[in-house]
DNA sequence: AGCCAGGTTTGGC
DNA sequence: GCCAAACATGGC
């Protein structure tokens, strides 16, 4: 990694990057937009443009001293190659090098658990339109090159919008979660500490929101609080274990006890490897039957 | 029409 | 503790 400075623009070069699997096909984020091959978005409180370079990124408009911000957002110090080979043992490690450039963002927690909350028996697509429009009704705006966006609102600002305002912009009973939670968060909860708090521990003051259960709670300390070892485990992470990993996880009934395995298993990259399975079983890279079948 | 979507909550054993 | 059903919404 190399890292250059251009008045307002950074570039980065030499990392692996896909930006649009990372920021607009992989689920961990659903805020983005693309325009002409740029990405706009707020980049864990950074208003951003970014592009694909040669071999990295360029960001602009950028402030001195906020390169080691970007590299975090991006997680490019870490390397991804040595998680594929450390998990090499397993036939469907091959995620990883199937999915070249994804990286796991270390976003804002307040933006993660937000996106999470309404992720709920939900699809990307719906997660992604009510980001969308929660943000622009409730959140602050943003010009870049003429490009128009919008912040996720803050706990105050939706506190200040209202639950039924919520719900008329379609989030069904998500609006009451989100509402609660916010508010709790705009009256003290310490959400910001909880990344210097270990997982266990920041796993049970999560579950005490509104609408944050153990998968949400998992994606918003792998996704928003640098909480690596959280191994979210939904419909498709299930569907993939019982398949390829049949001997590792044999007697785990639960999604729970799957989460729990896996950490143990896979350790501090638990959830680094997570995503790959989880984006390889949901783009049928690695298939297998409902029955949880091999399907080689 | 019925099932599914990066689930959570609630109430019954 | 574990389990099933209810919960809004939109796309196929």
């Amino acid at each position: 990694m190399n890292i250059v400075r251009r008045g307002e623009e950074i570039r980065i070069h030499s990392v692996d990057i896909d930006l649009r699997l990372t920021l607009m096909d992989s689920a961990q984020t659903f805020h983005w937009l693309a325009v002409n091959g740029a990405y706009y978005g707020v980049a864990a409180g950074r208003p951003v443009c970014v592009r694909e370079t040669e071999n990295g990124v360029a960001l602009s408009p950028t402030a001195e001293g906020d390169e080691a911000h970007f590299v975090r957002y991006f997680d490019f110090a870490r390397e991804y190659e040595r998680i594929g080979r450390a998990f090499a043992m397993y036939p469907a490690a091959r995620a990883v090098g199937m999915l070249p450039g994804m990286r796991v963002l270390n976003q804002s927690a307040w933006d993660a658990l937000f996106m999470f909350i309404l992720s709920s028996n939900n699809n990307a697509g719906r997660i992604r339109s009510l980001t969308l429009s929660l943000s622009e009704a409730f959140g602050q705006r943003h010009e870049i090159n003429g490009v128009e966006f919008y912040s996720i609102p803050t706990p105050e600002e939706l506190v200040a919008a209202g639950e039924e305002k919520m719900r008329g912009l379609g989030c069904g009973y998500r609006a009451a979660y989100l509402y609660k939670t916010a508010r709790r968060i705009a009256e003290g909860f310490p959400l910001d500490a909880l990344s210097a708090m270990g997982y266990e521990a920041a796993h049970a003051r999560l579950m005490e929101l509104p609408g944050v259960g153990d998968k949400v709670a998992d994606c918003a300390q792998l996704f928003g609080m640098g909480h690596s070892e959280a191994f979210p485990v939904d419909v498709w992470v299930e569907r993939l274990l019982r398949a390829w990993f049949s001997e590792e996880f044999a007697g785990v009934t639960n999604r729970h006890a799957m989460a729990r395995r896996g950490r143990e298993l896979f350790g501090k990259d638990a959830g680094i490897f997570q995503q790959f399975l989880f984006h390889a079983a949901r783009k049928g890279l690695i298939p297998f039957s409902e029955e949880g079948e091999k399907a080689i």
